[in-house]
DNA sequence: AAAATTTTTTCAAACGTTTGCATTCAATAT
DNA sequence: ATATTGAATGCAAACGTTTGAAAAAATTTT
């Protein structure tokens, strides 16, 4: 009985002997359609279950009330904070979140967007992938540029873009973390870096080595070793850190994963937190304040810098003349707990 | 120079002086096309960057490519690697996954599901909010079949509805977890329980009461105390639960946030775990692994139920004659740490 | 050179909806 | 009775693309 054709407007004219203009004005309650005219052809539309195609209005308005959100993984504490701040904001207003996630990989990326033009999408949140940033090829962000869609970066960004972006201010925020060990009496303090090129890497490795400098405080290479932003890409570092004549006796990871990891090696040597060894991550992820010492770190506020990528997208799309791209950045805060307090 | 308005097939054919039917076939490699057109109009549209209005397609093929997403949160760990484990089994597939969230909320579930019609959604991926099953109102979801939508149950699930589903074994896994309490010794064990209603609650709470039952154990009301899932839910219940004349020694927590919500307050009470108060979870979140003591639970395998409810989808659409629904049901683990451990 | 064949291109309809303009019909004013 | 108004409805085009069938153009065969 019940098809699985949905009812459209044609159904409902030949059920009423009359024009699909009629009907489209009678359920848009057109104020010259004779009133029980729109009365029975809305009460029979609602009987039958007919729902607008919004697909045949986007072809006809070119508005599809649908965003893109382009990021390279969703497995993160942060990331779903950033698409649950977009969501908050945006889904109200009536659009649709296509979330995209390309893994890091730079095909997958550029596949993704071109297929959100195709979609016809009227704006992409776009936090760049690792391999992207690596190749340095950026043809098809300017496409999008282009093809006037709003883009707004999130995190990662390039520098040389006429777009707006919302980030966290990384450097303050690795710049307050060492100071606080610093303070605290920690002397020598190494750092668990992220993939080098990458913008929140490197801008948390300028925050780390100009506080450091600051404080006459050397920066030492064999101090510094690369992770992958993940809990076991932490291991083998601190292992070589903790073997070295003259150990750190801080570590302040890129990020409270990182920082997990050196945790759980500190730990299996032996060596107490934060009395032998004080330690710091990044990103104040829900697991930073259950782990065993509890873990300072510097907070993130993710989903906060979706609402402000809402915004920017906003500001954008209802343009004034003088419309000018914004670069939002958002503090960083220093939450301190067991893991630093050496008394 | 480079106009908003994206270029047509139209543009094209104008600048060619042809019609627009030669150029789309031109750019779909009808071979009916002389070979010098088809290359020229082939490199003009890669010049002037010319993409597909996908759009119009969906209006005229009645195929969207898109796939709705309804959770009630996607600020967990579980959710997101449900919707990972979509994405990797979709995405590939071409289809677009738009993610709507409920917040729990019943009006905002039929509205999500109502516009997911609306966009020519070609499938629905629901785990239904708690306020959906409280008020027992399902027309929404019946309006979705009718429309012969398909549509994926996640996890919580009405049980009269003619659907594919795909769930974790609760009852089993919650079973394992009460019966190692039981093996290592621990005579009362208490049960935070989910909110009342919800299959995975109530699940959960069976396996715990059939357990207890089973080795002829009292379940007892006084153990048996409400939470909402989340950490600070867990506050209350559990200095309850302490504060009794004859109080537990084992806790078993309908989640991870609310066994790691009873940890704190157990700790604060100067007890310790395992050797005064045993603990379990469930969900196996990463932030299990990494807590003091790590934190005995049950794994939910999310990414693996994404990937089997995409399964269950394609089986529909690509649905041969002797189709028929499927309720995958995974099995759960139980992951042995040392909240647990007693010795 | 005409007919037959093959190759290439165009026409027109379709998908579902909205909307400016024209049309119809009834009611009122002359 | 006829012109004038007003209300209610219909027509046709538009959005961008595909596709079967028809037409046109080019080529081959007689």
């Amino acid at each position: 009985m019940n098809s699985a054709r949905p009812v459209t407007i044609k159904d409902i004219a030949r059920r009423f002997r009359c024009s699909p203009s009629t009907v489209s004005r009678a359920l848009n309650d057109h104020p010259a359609i004779n009133e029980d005219t729109r009365k029975n052809i809305q009460e029979y539309a609602r009987e039958v279950g007919y729902q607008r195609n919004e697909v045949s209005l986007s072809l006809l308005n070119k508005k599809t009330a649908s965003l893109g959100v382009v990021v390279p993984t969703i497995s993160n504490y942060y990331e779903t904070a950033v698409i649950d701040g977009l969501h908050t904001t945006l889904q109200p207003m009536g659009y649709t979140l296509n979330i995209c996630v390309t893994n890091e990989n730079y095909a997958l990326e550029k596949e993704y967007l071109s297929k959100l033009l195709s979609n016809r999408t009227e704006g992409i949140f776009l936090s760049v992938s690792q391999e992207t940033y690596n190749s340095g090829y950026y043809e098809h962000l300017e496409h999008v540029i282009q093809r006037k869609t709003p883009l707004i970066f999130i995190d990662r960004e390039y520098e040389d873009f006429e777009t707006s972006r919302a980030t966290v201010d990384d450097y303050h925020g690795a710049f307050a973390a060492v100071e606080h060990l610093i303070s605290i009496g920690y002397k020598h303090i190494a750092h668990l870096k992220g993939p080098n090129g990458l913008t929140v890497s490197e801008q948390r490795f300028k925050g780390y080595a100009d506080c450091l400098k600051k404080y006459d405080m050397a920066v030492r290479e064999e101090f510094i070793i690369n992770t992958n932003f993940n809990v076991e890409s932490a291991i083998v570092p601190t292992k070589r850190l903790l073997d070295m004549a003259t150990p750190p006796d801080a570590i302040f990871g890129v990020n409270d994963q990182v920082a997990i990891g050196a945790m759980r090696v500190v730990k299996q040597k032996g060596l107490r937190i934060p009395q032998d060894v004080g330690l710091i991550g990044f990103d104040n992820s829900p697991i930073s304040a259950y782990t065993f010492p509890s873990l300072t770190t510097v907070n993130r506020p993710g989903r906060k810098i979706g609402m402000e990528a809402s915004r920017l997208f906003l500001n954008q799309v209802n343009g004034a003349e003088d419309f000018k791209h914004e670069s939002i950045v958002l503090p960083s805060e220093l939450i301190i707990r067991e893991s630093s307090l050496r008394i």
